[in-house]
DNA sequence: TAGTGGTCTAGACCACGGT
DNA sequence: CCGTGGTCTAGACCACTAG
């Protein structure tokens, strides 16, 4: 089956904002302008636009050109509260374990497929602070899906999220998560600094990527104390 | 404003499934149909449907008609892993204190507006139960905002939300959701039968709805030893 | 006031489902 | 095969934003 008109025009648009030619707060083209350049009518121009809407990638006022904004809010991911509003004020992220190659674990909470397990794993773990104090231990492992320059390079902007956008093109389409309220034991215990058998909430999720082979399965530990879990849904 | 074609059509198709006239399973009228009954292009009939689908009310498939849905998929809840697919089976709802009148608690961790401090406050609590094993103490909180015999029937189905969607015609329209892990102290370490001290979790929930005065505040105490909490999300 | 997005009409062709 | 939903064209009027 062929691709809809408005299905190519919204993936240019989109890999144009993934790729960084528009930024966060940019307006996109008009909608009569995107009628001009593609030569269609401004029903398929509105439905790409539309489009990416539904996707976060845009927002879009009568009377004003479409904006692009920032996507973590259409995420709906559970984010600890006050970090990435507070991004910057005393918000560091530090890389305990750098991005390598380690052999698949037993327990990821969710079922690997064969595919994925037939390639080697690449694994890596970094700690969430605020004002110094450490509130969450994020491990992170996938197939090596043959990214190019993965392992060689900084992630963009810090995150590995924006990395996989930006420089590879790949989205999160999906997310299971199991969440956990457990005592810490030995090694989380101290990375959180808190006591053996302190109470921490414990999240695994699984995303589903763009990309048939990338699943990214995480697993985070976090300190709820001062800096509670949170997130929103719009319905 | 005026009120726009489409979402007249839509709100009163919405209603439809709301009240019951149509079930889940049900086929809408075609778009056809609806261009026929209400005057209106096809254009206009699909954008209502579109809208249905985007709130989870139905589904559309080429060839065959909108079909009704269940609703929950769509809203991205936690919940527990195992309780709304095991319906039935085990699962069990006890109502520990049924639906009265309270002073509005101190600390609902969202803020209340002083609308609905002026009015009275309704709470009630409840015991969720799979095979027997008490995994979660349920406790709501919300304006009495005149809803129609609340107070004086059961809920539909056992479910709050139906009750308020079925009966009143009241949708959550957005939630924020915080989570914490904590130790168990005495009343909820009695109620989910664990010892004191044990982690929970705790989800504090803040539910807005289509009704100006409704929200709703919940907290639940989650023993996520056996049954841990779960969601999906679709992008 | 000019340009923009939001809504709507009146057509058309196509791919798919069930008969 | 017919009816369905998915896509698309070529117009139109309106409400809003910004210069």
């Amino acid at each position: 089956m062929k691709e809809a008109r408005y299905r190519l025009i919204y993936r240019l648009l989109k890999e144009r904002i993934q790729q960084g030619h528009y930024r966060v707060g940019d307006l996109l083209p008009s909608e009569n302008e995107l009628c001009r350049d593609f030569t269609i009518t401004r029903t398929t121009a509105r439905r790409a636009l539309d489009e990416l809407v539904k996707e976060g990638f845009i927002e879009r006022t009568r009377g004003r050109r479409s904006v692009v904004t920032e996507r973590r809010k259409a995420l709906g991911l559970l984010s600890i509260q006050g970090f990435s509003e507070a991004a910057g004020e005393g918000v560091e992220t530090e890389m305990l374990t750098p991005p390598g190659r380690v052999e698949w674990p037993r327990d990821l909470t969710f079922p690997v497929s064969e595919a994925e397990l037939a390639r080697p794993c690449i694994h890596f773990r970094r700690l969430r602070k605020i004002k110094g104090r450490t509130v969450m231990v994020a491990s992170e492992w996938f197939a090596d899906a043959g990214l190019d320059r993965f392992l060689q390079e900084d992630f963009v902007e810090g995150s590995f999220f924006r990395t996989l956008s930006r420089r590879h093109l790949i989205e999160i389409t999906r997310s299971s998560q199991e969440l956990h309220a457990m005592a810490a034991d030995g090694e989380v215990a101290r990375l959180l600094e808190v006591a053996e058998g302190a109470p921490v909430l414990r999240i695994c999720i699984k995303f589903t990527t763009s990309h048939p082979l990338l699943n990214i399965y995480s697993r985070l530990y976090c300190n709820t104390e001062s800096y509670p879990i949170g997130n929103q849904h719009f319905y």
